[in-house]
DNA sequence: TATTGTTATACTCTATAACTATA
DNA sequence: TATAGTTATAGAGTATAACAATA
């Protein structure tokens, strides 16, 4: 009977307490549970202006590069090109966003002035969100930023 | 015309380099970018064994807290009992994972001889894939897992 | 020939409501 | 009355394939 004690206690009956649990060792799964919890303040945040994450992510991309190929913008946010086309879709309808032909095939897009004001109301609460977050780490910011830089590749 | 640069440049037509990314200076995001790379790493590494990140979780898990509650077990994975029911049924249809009664309505999850094999395998490669990314990492493994507990709430 | 945008579609995850039964 | 488990269902988010138009 290998019995070999890391965290995760094996061939021992749980009764009631707390479980163990070998995943909290797992750079992966606390990175996913600290997205998790972040992504649900953002999703509270964002709720009354009826948006979504991916709309704002969008809204504030363009806003930052006003005249920017749609192609670029999903590659930027990782957004196949097919699931771009209604989330562009929805903000044009919102008349947030307006489209204009670059050559052909390409769009350029651009917030409309309602688009700008709306985006600047947004980010000011996004940022105050991540910043509440921001607030309870321990070690420096800056650094922590970085490594998840370099774990994105 | 108010024009505070911080990163993402305004009312400057973007040509053709890299998109300006106000996005990058969010902690948020860049948890859940690296938290993307992460798990898709994870899911290529499970492929093979036709198991879903959520299955091998609940294998991990209940393997560690053999004859656990399946209302614990959905607490600390944070997955709602509706949704459990099926994750559940799928390890027993697989012949990995038992279940008996504790009383007339709680249920406990034990793996089988099976269920522990295929765990010991997987968990292996598991924090084999996470490992790859810890090695990236600069700064001090345990203060950087502390501070995501601590995000996580 | 590769790229851009679009449409349609499927698959996974997650969320809610309703129900049974048990403590 | 609150909890546990189940079922059914709806909603996001994401993935692929096929197509037309263009570079």
């Amino acid at each position: 009977m290998a019995t070999k004690r890391t965290n995760g206690e094996d061939d021992t009956v749980t009764t009631a307490d707390r479980l163990a649990s070998p995943l909290d060792e797992l750079l992966g799964y606390r990175l996913r549970r600290a997205s998790m919890a972040m992504i649900g303040d953002l999703v509270a945040t964002l709720r009354p202006f009826g948006l979504s994450v991916g709309e704002v992510s969008l809204l504030i991309l363009v806003g930052a590069n006003p005249g920017c190929r749609q192609s670029d913008v999903g590659r930027a946010l990782e957004i196949k090109r097919a699931n771009l086309t209604p989330l562009v879709g929805r903000l044009k309808t919102r008349g947030l966003v307006i489209d204009a032909p670059i050559d052909g095939r390409s769009l350029s897009l651009t917030l409309t002035d309602a688009g700008r004001a709306l985006r600047d109301d947004i980010l000011d609460r996004v940022i105050a969100s991540d910043r509440k977050y921001r607030k309870r780490l321990t070690l420096d910011e800056r650094a922590l930023l970085a490594a998840l830089e370099t774990l994105a590749r």
